[in-house]
This record gives C-alpha cells, structure tokens and sequence, in this order.
DNA sequence: CGACTTTGACCTGCGC
DNA sequence: GCGCAGGTCAAAGTCG
C-alpha cells in the first residue's frame, strides 16, 4: 500500500502494462503489469484505494529472477514495492491492517532512524528489510491515516 | 522502428 | 445453463 498520486510507480523494475479493468469494489479501474525482462514472470495488479484515492495498493505474484534493470531510485517508493516480493516466495499479497497507511516517507524516516541518520546502507537495506519492517515497526512509527 | 500503452474481446471460475 | 466478475489476449495506436 503506498501514497502515491500516480498509478505506475516506479519500483526498480520494468513492466508492461497487459490490461484494465473495472473492478466491483472500487471506483478506479485496476492495471495489470508483467515484467517485461526475459524468463521473468513476476505479475502486478495496481489499483487505488477506495477509502483513499491517494493511496495505491500494489499486489504482486510471483518472484523476480533477475536484478533490477533499473538503478535504485532515489526515493525508496520502490523498495516499499518491490520489497514485498523479495520476501515471500511465491504469491505476495502486500496489504497491512487497513488503517494504517504505510507511505515511503515512514520507511524513509525509519531508515535513516535506525541508521542513526546516517545513509550508509540506503536503499539497499530497504529492498531486503522492508517485509520485516511490517512485523518489526511500533505502531508509533507507522503513520496513521483517517 | 522498437518498445510500450490502450482497449474491446475473449476466456474461465463461481454462484444461483 | 446463464450471467457476472476477474484476468488475459492481441491488434491498433502512440511515442521517442
């Protein structure tokens, strides 16, 4: 789940759009997205939020066989995404309790915390640490959204 | 010209 | 069997 006023973040990865949908629950269509690499078949389905149109929940099956094509970007909305899929083998359903609205900024923040501010291991920490952050991080930390 | 997006049609699973 | 909803295909269009 990830604040975010555009559909296609970018997360590291390349993907192609395959198709869209209308679904029943929502008000936004849902995009569907491969991974474009060769003998990857990592799928993703991104659609907005209904409670809040900011907000984009990206859910992603299947796991990347290849590094990221693409250097890390600067802000970690993308290790945010991406990190859910390092984590789990196999099908991802990356969706925290529905209150709490996890955005790149609050890992960013936790980051550099943990870092003592320091920005020696970003973003590579955030691609691996991100899963375990969901079971690591106080609810102090996490940023609530109503 | 190649890579990517758009979009309606098609396929499949499920409940009635 | 039928209709609905979710997921995928593929042709046409767009862009650099």
């Amino acid at each position: 789940m990830t604040k975010s006023e555009v559909d296609h973040l970018e997360d590291g990865y390349r993907w192609r759009k395959y198709g869209q949908k209308a679904v029943k629950n929502s008000p936004f269509p849902r995009g569907y997205y491969r991974c474009t690499t060769a003998s990857c078949n990592v799928k993703k389905r991104v659609e907005r939020s209904y409670h809040d149109p900011s907000t984009v929940v990206t859910t992603y099956e299947g796991q990347h066989t290849h590094p990221s094509p693409v250097p890390a970007r600067p802000y970690p909305a993308a290790a945010l995404a991406s990190g859910s899929a390092f984590f789990s083998g196999g099908t991802t359903t990356f969706s925290p309790p529905a209150q709490t609205v996890l955005t790149p900024l609050s890992y960013y923040n936790y980051a550099t915390a943990v870092n003592g501010g320091s920005m020696e291991h970003y973003p590579y920490t955030l691609l691996t640490d991100i899963g375990l952050l969901q079971d690591i991080l106080p609810s102090s930390i996490v940023r609530k959204e109503e």
